[in-house]
DNA sequence: GAGTTTGAAACT
DNA sequence: CAGTTTCAAACTC
């Protein structure tokens, strides 16, 4: 590695155990008996457990009464919440109980993921700013949608295409759009072009994260980024996920789960 | 909303 | 296979 700043690596390290300690002080008190945090039952793929406008309540499944609830959270911790995007368990809460294996229920304990960094808290910020987005533009739209102009969604800039999926007329805003059932014949025939250059293009490159085979379109890619891990532009950001030693990329910053050396920060 | 930046895909 | 171009999304202003 050429270059490398190793003091501006360790600064950025203390500075995010900085941020983890902080948070730890942040995190909400523990759920009661029977409970664990959960995202939004009434909207899939709403992971986030935090709800309200200001954070003010999160959102708990109770485990016997097979219900959500929400529960008011006193923030008198003295931890300044940085524009309301202060989000815990966005990386963690699930419908199912079985993938908490950060949280031990049983013992009613919250424990914080060992992954947790400002990462976690700038995806949180994006997952709500794009839900504010969806919303402005009627809700309910998928997260799987495309916008494209040239490419005639026919190649695997297209989301869609590169999913396997055809596009929605509904949710999409593509232009000289191919990528529709009526095309069937079209899009196979593209697929088989690209298969014919590259016979795995389609195929799952089955990263794995934390015991957990990722095989979606957006967060099956390793990452290749210069500088860019911390942002959307990186796959496995915006997956969510951290890089692996399946990435290729250099930026360094976002390999704090996977990597030898950084499992605790 | 327009322009810029970015990384992946496609092309040469 | 390496370098370049094209593309769509993320981001900034």
């Amino acid at each position: 590695m050429e270059d490398f700043d190793y003091m501006d690596l360790i600064n950025n390290l203390c500075h995010f155990d900085k941020l983890r300690i902080d948070y730890e002080r942040a995190l909400p008190p523990p759920p009661p008996s029977s409970m664990y945090p959960c995202g939004d039952h009434t909207q899939s793929n709403n992971k986030e457990a935090v709800t309200g406008d200001d954070h003010s309540k999160i959102s708990y499944f109770h485990e016997t009464e097979n219900i959500c609830a929400e529960i008011p959270v006193e923030k008198n911790d003295g931890v300044v919440y940085q524009n309301s995007d202060h989000v815990p368990y966005s990386n963690f809460a699930s419908n199912n109980k079985n993938e908490y294996p950060n949280n031990d229920v049983r013992n009613n304990k919250q424990q914080m993921p060992s992954s947790v960094s400002v990462n976690d808290m700038n995806i949180s910020r994006r997952i709500k700013r794009k839900r504010e987005k969806e919303k402005v533009e009627g809700g309910n739209k998928p997260s799987l949608c495309c916008n494209c102009k040239k490419s005639e969604c026919l190649k695997r800039y297209c989301e869609c295409f590169a999913s396997g999926v055809y596009c929605s007329k509904d949710h999409c805003s593509c232009i000289d759009c191919f990528n529709k059932p009526l095309y069937e014949d079209i899009v196979e025939a593209a697929k088989q072009q690209i298969l014919s250059k590259n016979p795995s293009a389609f195929a799952p490159k089955k990263v794995k994260e934390n015991k957990k085979t990722i095989t979606s379109s957006s967060e099956r890619r390793g990452c290749n980024c210069i500088i860019q891990c911390q942002r959307g532009y990186c796959p496995c950001f915006q997956a969510g996920v951290a890089c692996t030693i399946a990435c290729h990329c250099r930026s360094g910053y976002n390999f704090y789960r996977e990597r030898p050396g950084n499992s605790n920060l």
